[in-house]
DNA sequence: TTATATGTTCGATA
DNA sequence: TTATCGAACATATA
C-alpha cells in the first residue's frame, strides 16, 4: 500500500481516528518484537493514559506527537496499514493496536512485518539521520533536478532513491516515466533540465491526484499507466505495443516499449 | 515449486 | 569516504 499518497491518507485517517481521544492500553501482537524498534515498554509507558496531538509525513515516514511526550514514529514498509475496529476481534495481520477510552481501536496492520513503530523525540533530527532528501511535494524543481540529475544509476534507481528524494515507490516511478517517455534504464546523469522539469510535475501531479482519490487506484483517469502495469497489458493510446517487465535496481520495472525507448 | 509483491537496510565491492 | 549492487527481511498468492 504505502508510498507517499498512501501514507499521506493514512496521517489524515489517523488524526481524524485520533481526535481528542485518550488511549486506554495498548496491545503488541508481533510475538518476535520484528517491527517494534523502541522496547515494548517504552512504548507502553509513552502511549498509556496519552492523547496524541499533531502529525507529520516526510516522504514515506509518519510521526504523531504524543501529548507532553515524545513522537511515535511509524512506518508501513511494504504491506502496513491502519484499521479502525471496535470490539476484540483483532483485524487480520494486526501487530500493534491502540485501545482508546471510547471503545475505538487502531490497529496497526502489517502482512510482512517490514513496518517500524518507534519513539523519537524530534522527527527533523530522525530524518536528518537517515539523510532523507525532501519531500516530493515540498521541494522546488530546480533542488529536485539538481538531486534527481547525478550519478550513473539508471534513473528509475535514482526516482527510488529516498536520499535524493523522499517519497517516491515503485509504481509512482513508472508512471512518472511513463508519463515523461523515459526509459527506466536512463542514466541520471543523461537527463535533461527538461527532463528533470517534467519529472518534477509529473510526479506532483500524480502524487495528488492519488491523494485527491483517496489513494483508490481503481478511481485513477483511464489514462493512467498504473492501470495497464502488468506484463502484457496494452495501454489504449500504444495498442501494438504490448507493456514489457524489466528488473531495474531490483524492482519490478513496467514499460510501454513504443513510448519509453533507451537512450532517450 | 518458483516467482512476485506498493520498502528499507546492510554487507561487499569498486 | 562515497557510490553502487545484490541479498536479506517475512508472508501470501498466483
Amino acid at each position: 500500500m504505502p508510498e507517499l499518497p498512501e501514507v499521506e491518507v493514512m496521517r489524515r485517517y489517523f488524526s481524524a481516528a485520533v481526535e481528542g481521544q485518550q488511549i486506554v492500553r495498548v496491545s503488541f501482537h508481533d510475538p518476535l518484537d520484528k517491527i517494534f524498534k523502541s522496547p515494548r515498554e517504552a512504548l507502553e509507558k509513552a502511549l498509556t493514559g496519552a492523547r496524541f496531538g499533531e502529525t507529520q509525513r516526510i516522504g514515506k515516514y509518519f510521526f504523531a506527537h504524543i501529548a507532553n511526550g515524545p513522537w511515535l514514529h511509524l512506518h508501513f514498509g511494504m504491506t502496513g496499514d491502519l484499521v479502525l475496529y471496535r470490539g476484540n476481534e483483532l483485524p487480520k495481520y494486526t501487530r500493534f493496536s491502540f485501545h482508546f477510552q471510547s471503545g475505538q481501536n487502531l490497529a496497526f496492520c502489517d502482512l510482512r512485518k517490514f513496518g517500524v513503530i518507534q519513539l523519537t523525540d524530534d522527527p527533523l533530527a530522525f530524518v536528518k539521520e537517515l539523510s532523507l532528501g525532501p519531500d516530493l511535494l515540498k521541494i522546488n524543481p530546480e533542488d529536485f533536478s539538481h538531486r534527481l540529475r547525478r550519478g550513473k544509476v539508471a534513473i528509475k534507481t535514482a526516482l527510488l532513491d529516498q536520499k535524493r528524494v523522499a517519497g517516491i515507490g515503485n509504481w509512482i516511478a513508472d508512471e512518472m516515466l511513463f508519463d515523461c517517455a523515459l526509459h527506466p534504464l536512463t542514466p541520471a546523469e543523461k537527463i535533461s533540465k527538461e527532463q528533470a522539469q517534467q519529472l518534477w510535475e509529473s510526479g506532483r501531479a500524480i502524487v495528488e491526484q492519488a491523494i485527491a482519490e483517496d489513494t483508490h487506484y481503481g478511481a485513477f483517469p483511464a489514462g493512467f499507466f498504473v492501470h495497464y502495469r502488468k506484463g502484457g497489458a496494452l495501454h489504449p493510446e500504444y495498442p501494438d505495443s504490448p507493456v514489457e517487465k524489466l528488473t531495474v535496481g531490483g524492482r519490478g520495472t513496467y514499460i510501454v516499449p513504443a513510448r519509453q525507448k533507451a537512450g532517450n
